[in-house]
RNA sequence: GGGCGCGUAGCUCAAUGGAAGAGCAGUGGCCUUUUAAGCCAUUGGUUCUGGGUUCGAGUCCCAGCGCGCUCACCA
């Protein structure tokens, strides 16, 4: 049973006085003619004629403002705000009272009349007709808005609190818009990288979120535990094994938007659950990955704000080809000047480390790749705010990448970084089973056997491999991540419409 | 998980260790073109929880819970 506040205590006093007059407070049906945009944009179309436009609105109550004999309300919709007019000349004293007692910010409404200009020309819903569809027990957590005369809209005490905001997405969608229109602008983008690879012929799909054995990926799995089969599975960490098992069945171009699962921190980058896409792609390599990459970020961003520049926390990103192109190797030189490629061991390119940044604490035990990663995001990561590959990386991080022909120490990967953090992760893919099984081995050998982070060996990925994989190119992004880059959002919590929170209790 | 910070009315916020307040929302009234409507009156509090110090704690101390920022792990 809830706790009712005192303010809750009085509608639901309302509810039941609705009652008694047989007023039913949460009717089955309602019906409109026009949303809030659609009728407006009627009442322009015939203004000039002085014909006159019948409408029926819904929608939520936002304002109210009673003069005794006439009341005037806002409603919002899907499409907007309008405002409504009742007078006692249409409708009596008795009912603007009515309206003015016994309907609250935020209750539902239907109300039919005649649009109007007022004297201070805002297009208006003179009512002839009102009812309730449903009333509001709980007020909304704001107060008003001023809408100024150039149109900017001042929120006065607002919701803002960024822990209700996230437990009561429900809340904060009625109450900010703006988060409506994120949440609208993320939509867009998830349909413009769908309709972006389904016009190149690639196939959307749908493989195991619950998996015998996680890969794919470095991370920590949630696990759970089948009754039935009796045996514990594993929440995905990455889509990649299953993907590439599809290209050895012949389909040559595969992808597939969905959810991953990481049982790692959470940060304003980082939630346990969050949206991958991942694409693989039959003869081609690394490089044709790299400008599709950046075609496609381009395209789904113009799609999603009309332009492929856009304004992230105050840094002006462009995102159209071609992107900028780093060699690994060469960009970690530039920044900290070590040259990677003179350390042929982990322990020679520690050393190298400690001598030339005594401060800096990597970890000793670190193989050469982790080092290398270490000095990625020590020195070049947060370099790179415009849209940029990195290429060509350390092959002990990177076990399902294909090796560079002739440089046994490197593989045909990269990452495309914006804003000063990685946004997707891509590679010529590892074909070869017996140099797969090597690499499954190494990883095995190279973590502690308590490493949850060590990948296992899954046999009948090799099993589909030796059956013969065509070469590919293979992506992985963060859908989340872009997301955040194109609505100018600091953290992934604000894209996520119920991100991950501890319990309230 | 570590460090730092925050938690007061439905919302946004005040309150030197000394009477818990304001605006909005709510309630009662006045008001026939308002728009943060206005005017008059008025209700509303486990100051996150539990201990402690003190004559006296929203304020200081300890512990816990939740959130934010940040570091680490990771996308």
């Amino acid at each position: 049973m809830a706790d009712y506040t005192s303010l809750e205590e009085i509608r639901l006093q309302k509810v039941e006085q609705l009652r008694a007059a047989g007023i039913e407070p949460y009717p089955t049906r309602a019906q409109r003619t026009h949303t809030s945009k659609e009728a407006v944009a009627a009442f322009e179309a015939v203004e000039k004629d002085g014909k006159e436009i019948q409408a029926t609105l819904t929608g939520r109550i936002r304002a109210m403002r009673s003069k005794g004999k006439l009341t005037f309300a806002h409603i919002e919709d899907g499409a907007g705000r309008i405002q409504i007019f009742l007078r006692i000349n249409e409708i009596g004293q008795e009912q603007v009272d009515f309206f003015n007692k016994k309907f609250d910010l935020g209750d539902f409404i239907e109300v039919s009349g005649v649009l109007m200009r007022t004297r201070t020309g805002e297009i208006t819903l003179l009512v002839y007709e009102f009812s309730l569809l449903a009333k509001a027990i709980s007020p909304l957590p704001a107060a008003k808005d001023e809408v100024l005369e150039d149109g900017t809209v001042i929120r006065h005490a607002a919701l803002e609190q960024p822990e209700l905001r996230a437990r009561q997405r429900y809340a904060d969608l009625a109450v900010n818009p703006e988060v409506r229109e994120t949440f609208r602008k993320r939509a867009l983008l998830v349909k413009a990288l769908r309709d972006f690879l389904d016009e190149r012929d690639f196939l959307e799909v749908e493989t195991p979120i619950l998996q015998p054995l996680y890969g794919g990926a470095a991370a920590r799995p949630f696990v759970t535990h089948h009754n039935e089969l009796d045996q514990d599975m594993y929440l995905r960490i990455s889509f990649e094994l299953y993907l590439k098992r599809l290209l050895v069945g012949n389909l040559e171009r595969v992808y597939e938007i969905g959810r991953d699962f990481r049982n790692e921190g959470v940060s304003y980058k980082h939630n346990p659950e969050f949206t991958q896409l991942e694409f693989y792609w039959a003869y081609a390599d690394y490089l044709q990955v790299m400008e599709m990459t950046e075609q496609m970020v381009a395209y789904a961003c113009e799609k999603v704000t009309g332009t492929t520049r856009v304004t992230y926390q105050g840094e002006e990103l462009d995102f159209s080809p071609p992107w900028k192109r780093i060699q690994m190797s060469q960009g970690i030189l530039d920044v900290s000047g070590i040259d990677i490629n003179a350390y042929e061991d982990g322990d020679a390119l520690f050393r190298a480390i400690k001598e030339k940044y005594p401060e800096k604490t990597p970890d000793p035990k670190s193989t050469r790749g982790k080092l290398i990663d270490f000095l990625l995001s020590e020195f070049l990561e947060p370099t790179l705010i415009q849209p940029t590959f990195l290429y060509d990386y350390p092959r002990d991080i990177s076990p399902l990448a294909k090796s560079k022909p002739g440089d046994p120490l490197t593989v045909e990967r990269f990452e495309g970084y914006a804003a000063g953090f990685e946004l997707c992760n891509a590679f010529t893919e590892l074909n070869d089973p017996l140099d797969q099984e090597q690499r499954f081995i190494e990883m095995g050998r190279d973590y502690d056997a308590d490493d949850e982070e060590q990948h296992p060996m899954d046999e009948d990925y090799l099993r589909a491999m030796r059956y013969g994989m065509p070469p590919c190119g293979g992506f992985g992004m963060g859908v989340d991540r872009l997301a955040m880059l194109l609505t100018d959002k600091h953290s992934i919590r604000d894209v996520l419409l119920f991100p991950a929170l501890r319990n309230e209790e």
